[in-house]
DNA sequence: AATCACCCCAACCGCAGAGCT
DNA sequence: CAGCTCTGCGGTTGGGGTGAT
């Protein structure tokens, strides 16, 4: 408990780190690598603790770190991970090379800040690049569903959010999974067959996140103590919501996917023409975006499956044990009919 | 010019797990 | 197998910078 053993002395320092410090690290740790770093602050010289000399090397000293903002891709890369895995830092940073896990955390929190301030303040003017890369028929979409009534933020401030992390209080992001997609699916499979119930908290509501963004709300004392009885309730709930889900999807994709299109056609000169603006620099983006563009309604039904493949993993993630393989099944063939148009 | 409020981000803290004895 | 050390991770804090008033 409480500080590490090298932490325990005196004469550790703390705080910001001096540029002779930095100096100093950097010179040991190129001449002698880091095996050990509780030995590191005596060998280089520091009068620091060994825990915050790993730290200033691998949040800002190693030479393969990348600085200045987040591009666009990588953003994207964030956000379609951070659905998948959650507050994995870490994960999500072995994935974007040179970002560190502390930068990518601090991105995300200021970024969820962002959000916080944008929903609380009715004036919409769209400031950053993830603002602009969403889809204009996302807005549509999110107006005209009942999402608006029941989307999860809106909750009573005295209950109790238990299935809910990954449901945070920032609309989540419908963007489409593009990039380096290659593992994730499996990654998916991994998350949701470890998925794990949060402990039973009686008398509070339930607000679990479910399909399309519904968070359907549960009296606890309405179950009384069983979680298996609200497992089991949960799982009827659930077998009916899918069914309306399904066949709203349907309706939902045959009467609204042309105007949509049109939308984005008329509002963005079509969507994908953003997208390729952001994306300068990336290999085929040009050949990629003239396709699109020349395929308004095949882009908008890939967004389409990338928001139900969104959806249905933040299902997963949010705690849904009762949708088990079936869940898993459905993502892995979302995942595989879903071709990101910067593939 | 001074003050205040807000934001960013480097660094710290506490915990968990791996590895060693 | 228990106990200890070390490393790595995620959550949190607080100092400094910056823009608004």
């Amino acid at each position: 408990m409480g500080h590490h053993s090298c932490c325990n002395q005196q004469k550790v320092k703390r705080g910001l780190w001096s540029p002779e410090e930095d100096e100093k690290l950097v010179r040991y740790i190129t001449s002698n690598g880091y095996g050990c770093w509780s030995e590191v602050p005596e060998k280089a010289g520091l009068q620091r603790c060994g825990k915050s000399c790993r730290l200033r090397w691998i949040n800002y000293l190693r030479p393969d770190i990348r600085r200045g903002r987040f591009t666009s891709e990588e953003e994207k890369i964030i956000i379609n991970l951070h659905a998948v895995v959650g507050n994995r830092w870490a994960h999500i940073a072995s994935h974007l090379p040179g970002r560190t896990d502390n930068e990518i955390k601090n991105y995300w929190n200021s970024w969820i800040k962002k959000k916080i301030r944008k929903s609380a303040s009715p004036s919409k003017t769209p400031s950053s690049t993830i603002d602009n890369l969403q889809p204009t028929y996302v807005d549509n979409f999110h107006h005209t569903s009942v999402m608006e009534q029941l989307e999860y933020p809106k909750q009573e401030p005295s209950s109790k959010p238990v299935f809910a992390k990954e449901f945070s209080s920032v609309s989540p992001p419908f963007l489409p999974l593009t990039g380096p997609i290659e593992g994730i699916r499996d990654e998916i499979d991994h998350e949701i067959s470890g998925l794990n119930l949060e402990p039973w908290q009686p008398n509070c509501d339930l607000h679990v996140p479910s399909s399309f963004g519904f968070t359907s709300v549960i009296d606890s004392s309405y179950l009384g103590n069983s979680v298996e009885r609200w497992e089991e309730m949960e799982r009827e709930n659930l077998g009916n919501m899918r069914e309306n889900m399904e066949s709203m999807r349907e309706n939902m994709m045959r009467e609204n996917l042309e105007s949509i299109r049109e939308n984005m056609m008329r509002e963005n000169g079509g969507f994908m023409g953003v997208q390729v603006q952001e994306c300068n620099g990336v290999e085929g983006d040009e050949r990629v975006g003239r396709e699109c563009m020349e395929s308004g309604w095949v882009e908008a039904q890939q967004y389409h499956q990338g928001l139900m493949l969104w959806d249905q993993l933040t299902t997963g993630l949010g705690g849904y044990a009762a949708l088990g393989p079936q869940l898993s099944g459905n993502v892995d063939a979302l995942a595989g009919s879903y071709q990101s148009p910067f593939l």
